[in-house]
This record gives structure tokens, C-alpha cells and sequence, in this order.
DNA sequence: TTGTAGGCGTTATCAC
DNA sequence: GTGATAACGCCTACAA
């Protein structure tokens, strides 16, 4: 039961393979006669022939498939963007390599290497943090150099060249923060939930900056480092929250951060929002079911990750394009974990 | 800046491809003489050389890659699978592609006849409702004569033969019942949001028994059938709730909709588990952070993922091997979400 | 110890 | 209109 090849076909059919190929290609139209064709079709039928895609791929140069690297699976922020990559990707007929680094910089390497041996014809990469370690740098480098289009979603914070399609976070942030102190809070916490320092400071740089033009000094006590799994967000805030002089009003960088965070409130006996205001950021599927709603700051993942499909497209037609920067602005969301401070 | 080939490297080093190819495969130790090894690897260094591996496959055979298939890139669950999936692919050095139906049993003939031609090792099946239409199960049945491996994870209710590992919840179900009934819930519903009929019938069937089995006639009523998603569970939650006879206690039939259940609660001025009880299933990640915890039958899915790439891979090892069936026991949590039956 | 040649399955270029 | 033939990059049996 092996699997058919051309030849088959063509043997099946009394024809030669070259006219098989034709018959698949549709230049079938002009040159083979109708009768020949059907007689290829129906053994393709019968044989239940499929064309190798290596082959094809050897021979053509792409491999119409597109590596996608998450830094963790478990985030729900990250699928949401791969809906959007996968959607796209499959309109335009690329499947998706995925890969997880698990957080795990060691891994990127091995990774990076292996994609480049598949000969993908593009790579889309989910936060830069992934390229940590010195070796999987380099290995990046050189397929940078090797012309392989990336496409960076989510950050862009490293110095080397790539597409990239962002959300920056920092008008959306001095939204928030104006919101929080109109709302009167003063002492409004970070919870700075993050694999790697670098990677939000374009929320952590407006929200120290709102809190200075408004008056407030920036207490480095009510900024929470804390990694990026639900438990050390709920760890990070019971922590913050049994401070003496507690915080009215917490941010966490997102939404899943703030699930932990909600979690932490009510396990003190603290209400929110009337003793405490939150706001996430994502705007992850649950976020509007959670009680209560999550305040949170959008980004349209699955657009963001279409874009990102889209660019990285549009490069692979045309590898001397200019690099791209997208930027897709995110927007407040104000549901009901937030409100006025408590007196 | 093409990309070097074996010819490269020979040519650099003085040497020819073949010696090249002793060297990348380790036979070089007894063949070639150390000198010559370190100019062969200086070269590939210098070139940054990487074996092309459509050409290591063409001649090979096989792909190292398997392919996964998701019914629903955005339900949490699969993705606690697809990580299982990925941390076990990824030890035995094989590479996910990763396509998503979007419920939507049109696509599936496209994927499934694109991984045909990819020709993939193996495949992963997150549920069996993938091969709907009859365009789709025909192609897969043509997968399966030409002995792809492939395993079915969380539902099989299928008549071809494959591997799977699946989590029976039936147990599980019959333990939620008697749990429920000694609590003294008698109007027991149940959101049932499936994608298709079948598929949760593993829940349901339970569920109409043990209420029979307590003498408590099964209600239509308390039935609701609804899509999967988050926003659907809510709608049918509000529904069930605003029965005159409103259920005490309702079971969905995962965690995600078990989310909207409880927001369609509070909504309603219902506490939980005062007013009303719930249970879920899955245990995914964010269940026990949930506002109150949830009570929900938990399926280890991490494991359940790995498990499924180990019999993939023993089957890719040894065709011959008959058809397993792994089924991992999940197990009842109890949380806050369930309580006494109100008087 | 190293080099040569054939073949994996395609497609495209030529002759016929 | 159709049929050989070369080439994509690699691996390996065999020859030198």
C-alpha cells in the first residue's frame, strides 16, 4: 500500500508522466485533449494520488508554511492572536509550524535551527523575549541575514530589523491612568507580571509618568515583579494588597494577571471595585464573563495576528519592501472592576 | 545570499559532498581522518550551513512532523492538550502543524488533504467531530488506508479504527450525580454546548441515569443545547435559570461555559453555590481562580496530550502494533461552586 | 580514506 | 500533444 506517485498515474493511464504534471497544473487546457485529461483525473481518482509536497517544495524553493513561535501556550493572550494568524495564513494557503519555548530561552535555539533546516518561508514571532540567550541570538541573526521574513507581534523592544505589528500600550496607558486619578485614586499599584524586565515598559514608563505629572511619587513598594502565570499574579497581589497602607487601585499587565488578582481581593474580603479598582489589559474572551467585568485595555488580537499574516505575505512577494512598522491602538474598556476611590 | 548546500561546504573544504555527509552523520568518527572532520565543520560554520530537510525527507521518508488539529484554537482546553502535545513532540524531536477547524467541518477536507501532501509522520485528532462532512471523512478514511498514524484525543465516537487516548467521563459523571443528589439537588440541568450532538454523550448519558437511578424523572427542559461558546453557555445559563422551576444545581459541560453559567448567576441575583450549584468540566487553568472556585472534574490535560504523541510515536515505530485505547481517569474536584440545595 | 552515481517525486525545458 | 531529461539537495552503496 505505498503511496502513488506520478508515475503511477501515468502508468495507470497509459501516459507519460510530464502529461500527468500538465493535467495538474492546468495547462492542461490547450494541450492535452479532454479525453486524455479525463483518463488522468479518473486515475488520479482511483489511486487516490496526492503530489508530494517536498518534492514540489525542493523543486519550487517555498514551502508555503509559516513557523509560529509562542513563548507560552498556556496564555490565553497568545491563542487569540493565533486565531488570527491561523486564519490568514490558511486563506492564503500557508500552514503554521508551531512552536512553544515554553518560556525557556534554551529551547529557542534548537527551535530557530530546526525551522531553518525546514526551509520555512517565514517565521512570525510572538514577543521578542524569545531571543534571550546569546545562542539563540545568533542563530537568529543569521537568518536575518539569510533574508527569512519575521514578523514580530506583540513586542518590539531588540535591536536587530525585522516587520513588526504591535500594540502599543502607552496612550492607552496614560488613558487609564488619567482614569484611575480621576477616579481619585492615589495609591494605585503595578502588578508587573513579566518574563523578562524589558518586556512591558510600555506600560510601566506612563503609568510612572502619569503618577508624577499628576503630584504622586512613585512608590517602587506598590510595583509587584512578580512571573507571568496566574498563581504569581494572585501571589503578588495578596502581597500588595496586605500592605499597610494599601493600594486603592491595582493594573496588571494582563488580564490573566488580573484573574490572580481578583482572586487575591475577594480572598481578603476586599470588594472590588468599591475598595479596589482593576484594570487588565489583553481583553481576553473571559474578561467581560469574570465578576465582575474586567476594566480592561483591547487589542483586537485576532486582528493583530492577521496583520501580522498580512505583512509577513507581503514580504515573502517582495523581499526588498521596506521594513513596516504597524501599530494597531488598543482602547480602554471600562466594565465594572473599576470605580471611584473609597474615602 | 543563497542559501549554502553540501556542495558549498565540499567545495570550501576541499573535500567532496559525500565526505561532507560523513561528517553531518556522525560516521565520521572511524571514516575520515580528525583533519579533515575539523576542515569540514570549520566550513559549515563558516557558511552557516544547514542540511536542507525536504531533501533529508524526499530521501528518508519521513518528516518528523505530525500534525494537530484543533477543533477550536480559542477554547482553553485544547490548548492544555496542544501544550502536552507540544512538550512530548518536541522531546522526540518532531514538529507540530497546527491547524485549526474552526468548527467547521469544511476546512477539514482542505487540511486534511493538505498534510496528505505534506506527507506528516503522524497525526493528532482533538476531537472526533472534525470528520463531519462526507468529503472529510473520505479523505481521512484515505488516510487511514495508507496507515497514517493516527491518534484520536478526548472524544472517539467513531467507526474507523484508530489509537486513542481519551478521558471517559463517565465515572466522573456518575460520581458529580451521586454528589450532587446527596446534596439534595433534584432539579439537576445542563448546559450542553456541544458542536455536535455526539459528543458530550459521555456526559449526558450519565447525567439522564443517575437522576433516573434517584427516582428523578429526566427533564427535557433542564437541557439546554447550545453552541460552545462562552457567550452561548451564558445565554442558555439565563434561560435555565428563569425556569418557574429553576434548577438548583446545573452542570456544563466544560469549564468555559461554565464561566458564562456563572456570570448569567449573578446577573440574575443568584449566588453560587447558595442559590445555585455548578460543576464543569476540564479544570482548566483558571478554574480554581474563579470567583467562587469552581467545582469541576478535572482530566490532567497536559497528560492526556503527552500520552497521545507517545502512542503516535509507538505506532510510527511499529505499524503493526494492534489499536490501543488509553483512557485516563479524570477525577471530581470540589471547590466553592457547589453546596447544599436550597430549602 | 575519499569520490562517484543513483534515486527520492516534482516540474520545466526541450525535442519530436 | 506528448515524451525524455535535467535539476532541486541529500544520503548511501559501491567503487577506487
Amino acid at each position: 500500500m505505498k503511496r502513488p506517485t506520478q508515475m503511477d498515474v501515468a502508468r495507470l493511464s497509459g501516459v507519460s508522466r510530464a502529461t500527468v504534471s500538465y493535467v495538474l497544473n492546468g495547462q492542461a487546457n490547450d494541450r492535452v485533449p479532454k479525453e486524455t485529461r479525463q483518463r488522468v483525473l479518473d486515475a488520479i481518482a482511483e489511486l487516490g494520488y496526492a503530489p508530494d509536497a517536498r518534492a514540489q517544495s525542493l523543486r519550487s524553493g517555498d514551502t508555503h508554511t509559516i513557523g509560529l513561535i509562542v513563548p507560552d501556550i498556556r496564555n490565553p493572550h497568545f491563542w487569540e492572536h493565533a486565531e488570527g494568524v491561523e486564519q490568514e495564513a490558511r486563506a492564503a494557503g500557508y500552514r503554521l509550524l508551531l512552536s512553544d519555548t515554553a518560556l525557556n530561552s534554551e529551547y529557542a535555539e534548537d527551535i530557530f535551527k530546526d525551522l531553518s533546516r525546514r526551509r520555512i518561508d517565514g517565521l512570525i514571532l510572538m514577543g521578542a523575549f524569545i531571543a534571550q540567550s546569546e545562542e539563540a541570538r545568533n542563530t537568529l541573526t543569521m537568518l536575518l541575514k539569510r533574508r527569512l521574513p519575521i514578523v514580530e507581534l506583540i513586542d518590539h523592544n531588540v535591536d536587530y530589523e525585522v516587520d513588526f505589528v504591535v500594540s502599543d500600550y502607552r496612550a492607552a496607558t496614560e488613558e487609564v491612568m488619567s482614569y484611575l486619578l480621576s477616579l481619585q485614586h492615589r495609591r494605585i499599584g503595578m502588578i508587573y507580571g513579566v518574563a523578562t524586565p524589558a518586556l512591558a515598559i510600555d506600560r510601566l514608563q506612563p503609568y510612572q509618568e502619569g503618577l508624577r505629572a499628576a503630584g504622586v511619587p512613585v512608590d517602587q513598594e506598590l510595583i509587584a515583579t512578580c512571573g507571568p502565570t496566574i498563581e504569581e499574579g494572585y501571589q503578588a497581589a495578596l502581597q500588595l494588597l496586605s500592605l499597610p497602607a494599601r493600594p486603592t487601585a491595582l493594573i496588571a499587565i494582563n488580564d490573566l494577571l488580573a484573574v490572580g488578582v481578583l482572586r487575591a481581593a475577594r480572598d481578603l474580603g476586599l470588594d472590588v471595585p468599591t475598595d479596589l479598582s482593576l484594570v487588565g489589559y489583553d481583553d481576553i474572551q473571559i474578561a467581560q464573563y469574570l465578576i465582575p467585568r474586567l476594566t480592561t485595555v483591547s487589542k483586537d488580537s485576532i486582528r493583530v495576528g492577521r496583520e501580522a499574516v498580512k505583512q509577513l505575505l507581503a514580504r515573502i512577494a517582495e523581499p526588498d519592501l521596506p521594513y513596516q512598522k504597524l501599530s494597531i491602538p488598543p482602547r480602554l474598556i471600562i466594565r465594572e472592576s473599576t470605580g471611584p476611590a473609597p474615602v
